[in-house]
DNA sequence: TAGTGGTCTAGACCACACT
DNA sequence: GTGTGGTCTAGACCACTAT
């Protein structure tokens, strides 16, 4: 707050600090538009930017003709940044590509794509190290299509949504995450480095065009001491 | 889109579907705010609004001095929603108190409630439900105050954040989530109704206040084939 | 009917980015 | 300097909620 901020701005600032510190309380009715437009000596316009703030980060509910209320931040909604996909702390991860190939049978991902039987599907398998340590396998799986070559350099690093991103003709508009867990097989143990029916946490990504197509999918397992998730309740940030 | 929207929003539901479309690909510049007030015969003000909605959606950018620039959808972005406590399918869980007692000594948990070493914790113990099997082994960790009963109809049912809103006299503003994977212990199978050393999920909640100081912390222990954590990008949003 | 927020205008001046 | 977005005004009319 040390550089001179809008007015908009402080308005909503001193609402949060009386939501914040519990003068204002939930479900209370904050001052109407016009009244807080006096209080601060600025038009209605301008009192509405505030006001949109405040709307944004969740901390009040608007109702036409009624007047706007606090509402506390939704705590039970959190925010997984997946991009720095958190390891233990909060490193970086190195790519290296195991394998890339062509899919022709019905396997079961594959199936999920909706593609006909006959349909080319790509299966790229990684393994993602931290500190020189082996932590997940990644299978993408992706639709061929030709005329879309696959560079190995974006292979080797690109996470998931920007592998399809570059590599189908449709925009990914939407990405759906499960997280689950499961015991390793005798195969990933080896490539993780440790040993069989170890418990992992598996991270299943589908990514969809605007039209619901499912145009890649993705499927993590991860070692149990080397890769956690975080995440946080983003509202309530002004 | 059937009712008649304003202006500012067609505005924005129209670069949207350039951009969804690929017509408007990642980096190119929108038109200015003038160019779209001239076409589509309104001020400014109102194209401002609707290029609020498209920043809000995360669909576009806009440098100050420079325009407004495509940027498609952040998919590395994922929002759980945790209230509906997802279980493996989508239905609600039946919560069972197990025991609420207070914690004297320095357990781990109590400890990172910031307390001094004589305060007392309460720590709150249930068992979750989803079609009358165990699913989940819930811990709450809160400090005690005085003149602020624990009600037993809250116990059994209120999610965490609600139970610290209601219970402490901070206002929650914050919550961190970590998941991870562990394996069962033999006292956890018994409550599970299962054998030990099957793996889990693990999450872990931490609630704080403005001031960054933790209310409380909740720890699920979850069983592997009755819960998974489902997670969707929030942006693109119209 | 009175009070509220929702939409919109037609300007203004400013700060920042380019060239 | 020109072009861009950022802030702000002083109104207007509308739609919805309450009484």
């Amino acid at each position: 707050m040390r550089k001179l901020m809008p007015m908009y701005y402080r308005l909503a600032y001193d609402i949060k600090l009386d939501i914040e510190s519990g003068k204002l309380k939930e479900g209370d009715m904050i001052p109407t538009e016009e009244q807080l437009g006096e209080m601060y000596g600025i038009s209605r316009m301008t009192v509405r930017q505030g006001i949109a703030l405040l709307t944004e980060a969740g901390l009040i509910e608007t109702l036409k003709g009624k007047g706007s209320f606090v509402r506390l931040p939704k705590l039970n909604q959190l925010v997984i940044n997946f991009h720095n996909a958190s390891s233990t702390d909060g490193e970086q991860f190195r790519y290296k590509l195991l394998s890339a190939k062509m899919v022709y049978d019905n396997h079961s991902y594959a199936q999920q794509l909706g593609l006909a039987p006959d349909d080319k599907v790509i299966l790229l398998r990684s393994l993602l190290y931290k500190d020189d340590l082996p932590s997940a396998i990644e299978e993408k799986y992706m639709r061929y299509l030709r005329g879309k070559p696959l560079l190995e350099t974006q292979l080797e690093y690109a996470a998931f949504p920007e592998v399809i991103a570059k590599h189908q003709d449709s925009v990914p508009v939407r990405n759906e995450m499960v997280i689950s867990v499961d015991v390793l097989s005798l195969e990933q143990a080896n490539l993780l480095e440790t040993e069989p029916f170890q418990p992992v946490m598996v991270i299943t990504q589908v990514i969809y065009s605007k039209d619901d197509v499912p145009l890649g999918i993705s499927r993590m397992v991860c070692h149990k001491d080397r890769f956690q998730l975080n995440a946080t309740s983003y509202l309530g940030r002004l």
